[in-house]
DNA sequence: GTCAAAAAACCGTCCAGGTAGTATAGTGAA
DNA sequence: TTCACTATACTACCTGGACGGTTTTTTGAC
């Protein structure tokens, strides 16, 4: 257990950097230090920079996985299920977002390539919420204004108000149902 | 007129590196030779690497703020002109959108306050289209949806079809003017 | 209109500092 | 013995920016 742990901490630590400090301070040596680990510790783990931020990238779609699908699964909803999930999710949950984003970051700034886990993800999720039992158009629309929240919040262009959020989400969830 | 149009080109080959070949390209050397100028040419017109992405950033926000603005203007509707602009746009308008991506990366990388400019940009559309006519939350959840078609080709992650997009592009317009 | 002087636009090299990755020798726990 | 590290040293390379020059354009006095 200790050991995944470890690898794990190493991880959040290079989210960390990438969100406070930017993706230019994702050095091997400061991501050790953050983490409490010896350089060479770090690299046992991940025996280069690009295997780090891959490891950013496979954890974090795992856990965005699991968390929307464990969601669609316990709903009560007829129709609806996954894109009310990808809403809720994706506004309310503890879920961390900035992991996210820094991954995401990061995998544009390292490699593309590393970003097909996500990909991976979002086609899963469009096949899902196409065949949802609403209006595809509309649930596709409901997930891209999901989206733009989060694009607002990556580059922190226009953060709305609470009150306005929640009206935003409020609005969303009852189209994802009707 | 020579003088503006080095500094653009010097913009434009900044904004291709970063696209085609990462952020962590983007360096003087490989600017300038991508612009068919020295390096001290480079410094000349911006004397460091920040000052560059500065002028990638303030570059395309005024671009932007133009089209939106003149846009808005032409348009005949009586409510929604705003949020049908920038609809319009975001969507269909040669406007390079890869420029954007790559000032929004490069900025976010470099220095986050390099993006204030696009954020007064937001600022000012997110108030524009609150007093358009239409209700407020429907015409920001039109706007949200637009830039979630954004987030997604920023990192290449659902690319809808052209037939989907299209139908959400006549959804969005439709919504925005009723 | 001429022409020197000044300003603007540019070139090419050098260097200090930083970084990914390698190597190696060692430690303690299971 | 193997695993999961620590600690340190070292290499090979790259990059931002400073600097000192050169060429082109503009200016203004005559």
């Amino acid at each position: 257990m200790g050991r995944v742990t470890r690898k794990v901490e190493i991880l959040h630590a290079a989210s960390k950097i990438v969100s406070e400090k930017g993706i230019f301070n994702l050095t091997l040596e400061a991501t050790a230090a953050e983490a409490g680990v010896s350089k060479g510790g770090l690299l046992y783990h991940f025996p280069s920079k690009e295997a780090l931020v891959q490891g950013m990238v496979e954890h974090l779609a795992e856990n965005y996985r699991e968390k929307i699908a464990s969601s669609a699964h316990e709903s009560k909803l007829e129709k609806g299920k996954w894109i009310t999930s990808y809403v809720d999710v994706t506004f309310n949950n503890p879920y961390k977002k900035t992991d996210m984003n820094s991954g995401l970051l990061a995998a544009k700034a390292v490699n593309e390539e590393l970003l097909n886990p996500i990909r991976d993800l979002y086609m899963e999720w469009q096949l899902a919420i196409e065949d949802d039992g609403i209006d595809p158009v509309k649930a596709t629309i409901i997930r891209l204004a999901t989206d733009g929240i989060w694009l607002n919040e990556l580059f922190d262009l226009n953060q709305l108000s609470d009150e306005k959020k929640e009206a935003i989400y409020k609005k969303l969830i009852s189209w994802a149902s009707e």
